[in-house]
DNA sequence: TGTATTAAATCAATTGTCTTGACTTATTTC
DNA sequence: GAAATAAGTCAAGACAATTGATTTAATACA
């Protein structure tokens, strides 16, 4: 920063910028729509059908696009459709998570090609980060074993850990994870391993994942509350993750909020509902390996611990769910999380009737309110490595800035 | 709609996007910094001088801009700044409250050069919108006697009322004003006037007068809280409004979030905290036309009543805050209204300390945590008259789209 | 006082992307 | 088999930003 006094502003565009993001409208428009013409392309971006063959044209050329068997559909010229290539991208994910770590390699339409787990590296993140570093390159290597093409194709690395990032001098809680939150862990792996890397909190990546695969897939306005080992909400508005203006927006584990019985000091949401307080209640030790398969059967087994936890985290969720419809007037609400399907399912069955809210519209879209997501321990390392597909290849208006 | 199955996808761009987005760019960074020179404006935009010349020259050719007397400061050519022309722009906000609507008409920098009220039209809005008309063509009367030359610089009509809209079939509360909610009175102003017209409920529009000339200026994340008749809250969000799905977010109004000693069968949260809760307890007719006064008085008096419920309404306020911090992590929550300025601060005053949250850091940002907003019944009505200036000048994704 | 230096702003030619309008190709309809 | 319809291409043109040289006007320094 010079001396002058600094000047805000944003960036300006150019020729470069425009056609940069039309490239990114008709990666969208194919990811969406499945497979397009080139004619359907132009329609439906307002673009003429010359500048679509052109860019499509390129696409094709850098191995992002493929042309399929034509197909009649009445007079005129039989259309030839495009389709995404799987193999044209690929990006890595990265979940820290409190006791695990969990590497996925996806494509450019989100099948999982690697995936690997293993225990979060003890004695912290100063030694951790090389461990990390070498399970990365441990998959990538698997990666190029099977595509050897693929090494000019990784577009970036996603990091998903829980949040919040930054506070922690604040809270030092131990459902947080201090020392890993606090380490530049995606410089160093930036440094490691050459690779773009950006940082979100798993309630954003786990959104990612719901959008890219899931019950958000072609929505733009979506709530996801992702259940846990703590709890969170991923914010899809405007058809981009929302991360606020320090990358923590959707701790809603970090609310306070009441439910009937609770005195004024009652703590944090997550402190109720999330995977760690149902541990907690079952005298489960999250870091069992087993963790998942011991939740899935007590669920089943339906003790009465477990169904004081499902009631009072249901009622808790009803009134969040409410909160959230009333300040985001989304287009539907999904609960998702890295915890059993058999539990979110529980949990939906519980948290209805829903609350009168200004969800609660007679003609209502297709979405229903609420819907179950991913339930899948793997969903917030999908999320983290479609992240940095969708940097490199979704419309978004920093994109169309101008690039120095 | 035709028969063919609908494509969906986002509009491409062409040249006349880039050129509109720089346009814009150039605009806003001189409505956030003031007065530029060309020069100032390539390095801020990331343009080269000579774009740079050629949009100005073109901006003052449309009377948005204007240069002043040449600055030496230091060395080489003294720059010559340019500044938006006030009078470059005009645009009418309307505000329909419970009891009262109200007009303004503003400049391109949000000056108000006219203002008028009157009561709501009596026999609702079929026969009412008629009234309203005529209001709105006195306005611009007013307008051009002293600014002849306005005509074909009025942008467009902002149009704000309390939200929700469109789901008033499941809500016949006394609270809202249905009759007014269902009828397309955007619709029916637009081929009265033959302007641009756009509805938003009011704590939006208050949000849009904070960033214009209030607390938010030059601010991204941002939320506002806003205290009027009901209860809402206007997000800018990556520096924009955001208005949900269905322009309906921010309803914090009608949340049915607990305070300590409430049963399960809480009531929405604006029957606790808004203007027309403290009238109920005052005994005060909200649709006197010294409302202000009134309150401003009891306020002032400051007697039991009032002081109870500035306390819940403090209580239920600082809960809220927190909530918003945990789900937006904004840079900063404003509280507004159009309530009187002393109770504003009184409830400010009596919402501290805040309680533990994501946005309690230790380094914070410049802005505080919780600050006063407008006090100013007027603010709705201007903060309407600012949306159609900011959808006619400012940068945002949809005005890079090709226009067809 | 005079020359070098620095910065703002402009001129003229160039580049790159989308657009336009005519044209080709392939299929259905009559 | 001719007309109609639709997909897709070709080649020239339009438009906005870029580039590099140039002009203008101030300060710095000898």
């Amino acid at each position: 920063m010079d001396a002058r006094k600094s000047i805000r502003a944003k960036s300006g565009t150019n020729l470069g910028g425009a056609s940069a993001h039309n490239r990114r409208i008709m990666i969208d428009a194919l990811r969406i729509n499945g497979a397009l013409s080139r004619a359907d392309l132009a329609r439906a971006t307002g673009l003429t059908p010359q500048t679509v063959s052109n860019i499509i044209e390129e696409l094709a050329r850098d191995g992002l696009v493929q042309s399929q068997a034509s197909v009649r559909k009445g007079r005129g010229q039989p259309a030839t459709p495009y389709h995404l290539v799987p193999d044209g991208a690929f990006a890595i994910g990265l979940q820290i998570d409190r006791h695990v770590t969990r590497t996925v390699i996806v494509n450019l339409v989100g099948d999982v090609l690697v995936q690997t787990e293993s225990k979060l590296p003890s004695g912290g993140p100063a030694e951790g980060v090389l461990v990390i570093l070498d399970i990365v390159g441990k998959a990538c290597e698997t990666l190029m074993a099977q595509f050897p093409h693929a090494a000019g194709k990784l577009v970036g690395l996603g990091l998903a850990m829980p949040g919040p990032f930054g506070i922690n001098e604040l809270y030092d809680d131990p459902w947080m994870m201090t020392a890993w939150q606090n380490f530049p862990l995606a410089e160093r792996i930036a440094e490691g391993t050459g690779l773009e890397v950006a940082l979100q909190n798993d309630a954003s990546a786990a959104a990612t994942a719901e959008r890219l695969l899931g019950a958000a897939h072609g929505l733009d306005h979506v709530v996801c509350i992702y259940l846990g080992y703590g709890l969170g909400a991923g914010l899809i508005l405007n058809g981009e993750i929302y991360g606020g203006a320090y990358s923590n927006a959707g701790e809603i584990g970090m609310m306070l909020a009441l439910a009937p019985g609770d005195d004024a000091n009652v703590e944090p949401l997550e402190h109720y509902t999330s995977m760690a307080s149902l541990c907690n209640v079952l005298g489960i030790d999250p870091s069992d390996p087993r963790l998942f398969a011991l939740v899935t059967d007590a669920v089943a087994d339906g003790g009465p611990a477990v169904e004081r936890w499902i009631n009072n985290a249901a009622d808790r969720l009803r009134r969040t769910v409410q909160m959230l419809e009333s300040i985001f007037d989304p287009q539907t609400t999904i609960l998702c999380g890295g915890a059993p399907q058999a539990l979110i399912d529980r949990l939906i069955e519980r948290m209805g009737p829903l609350m009168p809210s200004i969800a609660d519209r007679a003609q209502r879209y297709p979405e229903p309110r609420l819907q179950a997501g991913l339930a899948d321990p793997w969903s917030v390392a999908l999320g983290a490595a479609a992240e940095p597909i969708a940097r490199a290849f979704d419309p978004r208006f920093s994109a169309i800035l101008k690039t120095p």
